[in-house]
DNA sequence: TTGATCTATGACTACGTAGTCATTATGTTC
DNA sequence: GAACATAATGACTACGTAGTCATAGATCAA
């Protein structure tokens, strides 16, 4: 390449990293020669050379919408500043392990751990020199790992001062799964804020944040009879199985039961369900993340703890009111 | 490293990337040696030397269930074959530009087209030499681009089939956008096999593959008091909009109207809808695109188009049968 | 005019690996 | 025990860039 413009390797370089260095002319004969042979800057050597790879790592969850946008928002923001996004999905826990490894070959300029399912052996393995890491909605990391998350504990009891205001009496919370740690927070939250009110919040588990495992304990739950004034879910995903679920069993939301969830899906506003539920800046959660993840001060253990808000959908309107 | 173990930087290498070359003791002693140090080998090295990054790009939507579902295959997919997974995803076209600069500087193994929004003059700047270009469920690549997409014009045809069997006399087909070559083909489709049937079939536009477009379009069509038999629908996003469009302005589905989508997408089959669609073999199109990307031997301008199924769900189901 | 300052460019090296070739030690065969 | 195959390792180089230093003109002040 350097011959074919009849300059030197340097000022090849600098043509297309640091034009301000180089003559106009030259600067055009450089750029003419590229076109005609094809030459394009090698991404490889530069981060060889530079040891910045321009390129944050993403382990998501390769399951849930919740996901999904979360992935969608890193990928954007992430395009503005000029970085690329190298994409580990993994559906156990186990390949988190291998999105390490690979993030240390690579020595890719960072990455984001996102998945309340990492168990905390896990999360201490990533603790080391190199490559910052971010914790992304994962209450374990707390301590272990600079974090940053929605207020779950607060996001529940959001919901439950709204639910109250329409007034009930009986509850039930509907978490997805009981290891994760963002479902003991939200359960913590509303467990506590309807104690302060005298009502006793059991806890039951979906098995799994998916619309099928909702789906089922809606069905077992509307066989038992004692349907409770509000379910309050632990995700809206599962909300949505759970609302469909008692709708099937003849049901009705929010005439018989009041329904929240928690994420603020796109769906939760759809008129099919129009789902009451706490939603997650998920744009600012990530910008947080970003930021984190390439400032140039430390940042510690430093958590960032982002409160969401309380969308009032039809699942909590009291139609005899 | 090389010095830490005592032996040659040749060597290490072996050991990491060729162990059967390497005495067992030796390899020990290397091995300790990266644990002391934490050496990890350095991918990008590698990648400068042997001119393969085992990186495969994929440019995707940003919006849509359906993208979403393909990414998920794709970075599973690739997973599985010691691939990652390099994300460039976009809003408008023009970006997919920024995306074929990356791929070129980042000297990726290939790259995946998935969009249906791509304008042919794009499509013609990727053909070149280089990293090979896959183009996914884009019907536009046809003749240009290696091309992996389901049968869009047969699935609109396998669903008037099963529609006109529950005896309809009117249809209209609503599009996402009709510059969209997959909107193109599935209304060819359609409009195909309703005229074989005698039935015309107009194209009402929502505008976008999205929920809110389809809901306003219902809102619309159910003022204009002309219902037809059937709305054909371009996509499952767009028909739960319809749906719900529908609905509220106090339309039954099926009662009233029946409705089909196109993709499969799993909220299809929830409880609240259960669409009739055309259901796409995600992972079936994606191990083909995969094959062709990585298979030694040059995939030239094949294509592969690969059918769908129908899944027969409730809003096709005749009420007064 | 001369030294000083600035601009544009080239020469050179290091980044960490993989592949080629060379070298030494260890068997193996007749 | 001489000739030879085999195993294990080292030496060396290229991949394409960025950064450091050096150099040749050009411009400017005194």
């Amino acid at each position: 390449m350097a011959a074919e413009a009849g300059v030197s390797q340097a000022t090849v370089t600098r043509v297309f990293s640091s034009p301000g260095l180089v003559a106009p002319d030259t600067q055009q004969r450089v750029r003419d020669a590229a076109n005609r042979i094809g030459y394009v800057p090698n991404a490889i050597a530069r981060s060889l050379k530079s040891q910045r790879t321009d390129i944050v790592g993403a382990v998501v969850p390769t399951q849930g919408e919740y996901w999904q946008s979360v992935l969608t928002s890193f990928s954007r923001r992430l395009a503005d500043k000029g970085k690329q996004l190298l994409l580990f999905s993994f559906a156990d826990a186990d390949h988190v392990v291998d999105a390490l490894d690979a993030v240390e070959q690579y020595r890719l300029d960072g990455l984001v751990l996102a998945s309340s399912t990492i168990s905390q052996e896990h999360l201490v393995r990533m603790r080391r020199p190199g490559p910052r890491v971010v914790a992304f909605n994962q209450p374990t990391a707390t301590g272990l790992l600079p974090l940053v998350s929605v207020d779950n504990e607060a996001g529940t009891s959001a919901l439950v001062e709204h639910v109250a205001a329409q007034g009930v009496a009986t509850a039930v919370f509907v978490g997805g799964v009981a290891e994760a740690s963002t479902d003991q927070m939200r359960y913590r939250g509303a467990a506590k804020s309807l104690g302060d009110l005298g009502i006793a919040c059991p806890y039951i588990e979906a098995g799994a944040f998916t619309y099928d495992a909702g789906y089922k304990v809606a069905s077992q739950i509307s066989e038992g009879l004692e349907l409770p004034d509000v379910m309050m879910v632990g995700s809206d995903e599962v909300a949505f199985g759970i609302i469909d679920g008692l709708r099937t069993a003849g049901v009705s939301v929010p005439g018989d039961v009041l329904v929240t969830g928690f994420d603020g899906l796109p769906q939760a506003s759809w008129a099919g369900y129009d789902l009451t539920t706490l939603v997650q800046p998920i744009d600012v959660l990530v910008d947080e993340a970003i930021a984190m993840l390439l400032d140039t001060e430390d940042p510690g253990e430093r958590s960032q703890v982002i409160p969401g808000t309380v969308y009032e959908g039809r699942t909590t309107r009291r139609i005899n009111d």
